[in-house]
DNA sequence: TAGGTTCCGTGATCCACGTCACATATGGGG
DNA sequence: CCCCATATGTGACGTGGATCACGGAACCTA
């Protein structure tokens, strides 16, 4: 039965709970560390610490759904987070799969359509928190956060377009193989996800997937294992994805 | 033989050629006439006109494709652009229809995934051209620019991930519906689109759009003639968008 | 008004994927 | 070590939409 399925897929991970706050000492040592405030001077730095949140959120957690409060924006300092959309049959697509000093959220200035989106952290997290009013005033006291701003807005927009150009022309097996290719580790392995997960995230089904992998697998390109898999010969996978 | 299909769908339009310069002496009333610009002080204006390049562009005309020179920012003053990339086999895809106002370009900045895009004038355009530092200069001298740079990116990546989205759940149906409901003016009516054109931007191919909308027509939900399609039940037509 | 060009309509196939229904495997917790 | 939830494997089957191949209609232009 369908909804068995939803159930059952979001029972493993919807907790849906507030953020946690974070001890207010340690703001300063993040932001620092953060590509997107690298440019701002110690008394920005200052001044952001009063208007912004900084919060904790473990593994799993699903920290934003769709309907929220309006005009909040994240920036994701440390961990990995997933935006993803599910339709009322319960079927999932992961929009976005965000890393350490990406931006998004609810506001109409980043956009992101967090509208329909869930976001949940895919990995601990630590991410700060800022109203729209915080952002127009960090933007007007400092024109490279404004920069910065728009070269992560920009960057997200280049690769959505991209995807979005995958799912018309290219098949399954071809955005399976890039997937893999950008997902693997430095020991060329993907770990850790699921069939399902990552036909989540190429916008198909798991029986596809798991069709599409042992392809892949039977002709030597891949090696697999539960919620693992390394792969043997990235240059096939490549020509695979780069299509037919 | 599919490269006479590309052939022929180019040369109806690719007359690639750069964009012609306007008056210097209109500068000034354009640009007040955008949204983008009406937080701009004279001065700032002033300013602007010194470093802005303000060109116009025939219908039909592509004044970019990818590859171009890097760093180029458009605004869209008047007019309307579409986006879209072409495939080694020739088949097209609409990645963005731009309207008035929109920011647009290859810049790392604006991102706009331009790197793989044409841009073609869909109607007579005006557009004004900023190399980077312009841009750079422009914000730091007017955060209101780069809030308003920030909205526009946000609603195209807000329009972006909702195409994607329809992409992956919805069918060939359900998108045109929609597509035909944002499309339609006054008069409920789409016109100067050929069935072509309507499958580019659903990301489906001629035929598949040209039975679909038969099917619309049988319904009597839609009426069509060459190039236009009056839409004669929109709540029915509504639902159909929304899925079955 | 003739002749070419661009649109549109439609049948016939084909096939990648979706969909359904289970079987099997694996690992973790009690 | 047994049980159970979760992951994976796979057959069978249906189908939306891609593909191929034309024929006719509408428009434009000379």
């Amino acid at each position: 039965m369908t909804s068995m399925r939803l159930l059952g897929r979001l029972g493993r991970r919807v907790q849906r709970e507030g953020v946690d706050p974070a001890s207010p000492t340690s703001k300063i040592g993040y932001l620092t560390s953060n590509d997107l405030f690298r440019a701002l001077s110690d008394e920005e730095m200052a001044e952001l610490n009063r208007m912004t949140t900084m919060t904790t959120c473990k593994a799993g957690r699903v920290f934003y759904t769709p309907g929220e409060s309006g005009e909040v924006l994240f920036v994701l300092k440390k961990g990995a987070v997933q935006l993803y959309r599910i339709t009322r049959d319960g079927k999932r697509l992961v929009i976005g799969a965000l890393s350490e000093g990406a931006v998004f959220g609810e506001m109409g200035l980043i956009g992101q359509g967090m509208y329909d989106s869930f976001a949940e952290a895919s990995e601990d997290c630590t991410l700060c928190v800022m109203s729209r009013p915080d952002v127009e005033n960090l933007i007007a006291g400092n024109p490279a956060f404004a920069i910065a701003l728009l070269e992560t807005v920009g960057r997200r927009l280049r690769s959505v377009e991209a995807t979005l150009e995958g799912l018309v022309f290219r098949s399954v097996g071809a955005r399976l193989a890039a997937l893999l290719l950008s997902l693997r580790d430095d020991h060329d392995e993907v770990c850790g996800l699921t069939h399902q997960d990552l036909s989540d995230r190429v916008g198909t089904h798991r029986e596809t997937a798991t069709r599409s992998l042992n392809g892949f697998r039977a002709a030597g390109i891949i090696d697999m294992g539960r919620e693992r898999i390394r792969v043997l010969d990235a240059a096939r996978l490549q020509a695979i994805a780069d299509g037919p």
